[in-house]
RNA sequence: CGAGGUGUGGCUCAGUUGGUAGAGCGCGUGGUUUGGGACCAUGAGGUCGCAGGUUCGAUCCCUGUCACCUCGACCA
């Protein structure tokens, strides 16, 4: 195939500069745009569908798994949200305050929401009685605010969508189980339609969310080898709980603090797709997610019979899939395909007065590039297997990065040197205290991601400290 | 929040030793095209990031500020 330099030079080198390249993606592909305000992007329709298709998915699995839909407030009072000290020390530094109410001060102010544990607490004291309105499975989907220094599309902005589900439980098992289940559910949803696979494991000590007994999470690996925190569930305990006076009567009729989970998933995970999959003709959407699975690009339309077969077809396969019919008259084919390419859909369908003479048009999958010419009147299973075959080859061959990209240390020398030649994973051993943790961050620039579910020995002693290990750590440089 | 960088049509940039701005791409219109970013003609579009200051005069010099990018610290 012909490579087109012009076009390669318009997006930036995905080797030579990610970061470029990534914003360059979000603005060219036309999922989002800058805003006047700061930190705040304006996600366009593109975007958007990416993300009302994860909505979809997960509002189905959460539904399955029993939980219900609520909308709480978009601002809490100043003295909800401090009501539990560890949560308030951790969220204060990025909060943002309303301290008018027209021309008026408050008397109390009202923060913007960065996360509604207080809130949800706060009426779950109300909403708690018996044992018997356990557990309680409660999940908004709404945006969120979090003062950041420095944003990007996606990845980090001031404010973001996503869903946040707090539930209730009778016993500190169910409550555990229940984080675990969500875990799950987002594995699924990031492995099965998002086509990532995912690192699972809890976060130390250090990491773990401000308030929760655990923070239980699912990593992803980007293209440059960095490391994203994809989505986590955290299982709170009785903090909260006791802060905000939850109780209910057990079977015995006494009086107990209930257990508490919270968990979420944001738009973040549209960086995620972005980031994992892309290469240097743009984005590269996994068929369960795209907005458009597949695009119909009909060569030299004014020919006679090429609209009224491309329209045809595009009838037959749009009860089935996503499907959009390029009719656009102002740009040539080549451009079409360019264009179709940088938006990542996975399948592209040519047809050509060529083609419809012989009952055939061409298909072309994004993700290898591969064309192959199928009959008109197979065009459907044709297309049907395609996209799935797309979908697996593409978690694939994230997979096969995960793995090229994962290497073990087992003194802080490998570590440098894996860390520096390899980005990626490093599996090490850890002695569990904090001291070593921030010191091999200092070294490396690595911080813990997780201590995966599925442990594996790699040596007798701390890589950092050198003195008896306790658990295997995954570090990588993270976003 | 620390260090560095960049702000001139939608985009990439040029330019003015201080005298009020230009190119390519893109966009509109008409036409010819269409199997990997087509061509011809024609047209629209800029208070030079914003606010002060110096000056007869500032896009240019000075101060401040804002936004974006990169690298660190923090986070979904």
């Amino acid at each position: 195939m012909k490579e087109n330099k012009e076009f390669v030079k318009e997006v930036t080198d995905i080797e030579e500069d990610f970061a470029k390249w990534y914003t360059d993606i979000v603005l060219k592909a036309d999922l989002a745009d800058y805003t006047d305000t700061k930190g705040c992007i304006a996600i366009k329709p593109y975007g958007y569908a990416i993300w009302e298709n994860i909505q979809k998915y997960l509002d189905k699995k959460l539904k399955e798994a029993g939980v219900k839909n609520v909308y709480l407030p978009v601002l809490i009072p100043e003295n909800l949200l401090q009501k539990e000290k560890d949560h308030v020390e951790g969220f204060a530094p990025e909060v943002a305050w309303v301290t008018k109410g027209g021309q008026e001060e408050l008397e109390e102010k009202l923060c913007i929401r960065p996360t509604s544990e207080t809130v949800f607490s706060n009426l779950y004291a109300k909403w708690l009685k018996s044992w018997r309105d356990l557990p309680l499975l409660y999940n908004q989907w709404c945006n969120v605010l979090r003062w950041e220094k420095e944003t990007r599309p996606f990845l980090r902005s001031r404010e973001f969508l996503w869903q946040e589900g707090h539930t209730l439980h009778e016993t500190e098992k169910d409550a555990k189980e229940f984080t675990i289940k969500i875990l799950n559910i987002y594995q699924d949803l990031i492995e099965n339609l998002l086509a990532i696979p995912v690192l699972k494991g809890e976060k130390t000590e250090k990491e773990k969310f401000a308030g929760a007994d655990n923070t239980y999470t699912v990593e992803t690996l980007m293209h440059d080898g960095r490391a994203l925190q994809s989505g986590t569930s955290h299982y709170i305990g009785q903090n909260f709980t006791k802060a905000f006076n939850i109780k209910f009567q057990n079977r015995e009729g006494k009086e107990e603090y209930a257990y508490q989970t919270s968990w979420g998933v944001a738009t973040r995970l549209i960086g995620a797709v972005i980031m994992a999959h892309g290469d240097n003709r743009g984005l590269k959407l996994p068929p369960r997610v795209a907005p458009i699975q597949a695009v119909i690009v009909p060569i030299a339309l004014h020919k006679e019979g090429v609209e009224d077969k491309a329209r045809e077809i595009y009838e037959i396969l749009n009860n089935n899939f996503r499907t959009e019919l390029d009719l656009r008259d102002n740009y040539s084919t080549g451009y079409k395909f360019n264009d179709w390419e940088l938006r990542g859909v996975p399948v592209r369908i040519e047809l050509g007065p060529r083609d419809i003479e012989n009952g055939v048009c061409v298909l072309v999958r994004r993700d290898t590039l591969e064309k192959t010419t199928v009959k008109l009147n197979e065009i459907q299973e044709k297309v049907s297997e395609l996209l799935e075959d797309i979908q697996k080859n593409m978690f694939d061959e994230c997979a096969q990065r995960v793995k090229q990209r994962t290497t073990i240390a087992r003194n802080m020398d490998e570590f440098i040197k894996n860390i520096n030649e390899n980005q990626g994973y490093v599996k090490a051993m850890w002695c569990g205290k904090e001291e070593c943790e921030i010191k091999i961050k200092e070294l490396t620039g690595a911080s813990s991601r997780c201590i995966p579910f599925e442990q594996e020995k790699i040596s007798d002693n701390c890589v950092c400290c050198g003195e008896k290990a306790k658990k295997m750590v995954v570090w990588g440089r993270q976003y």
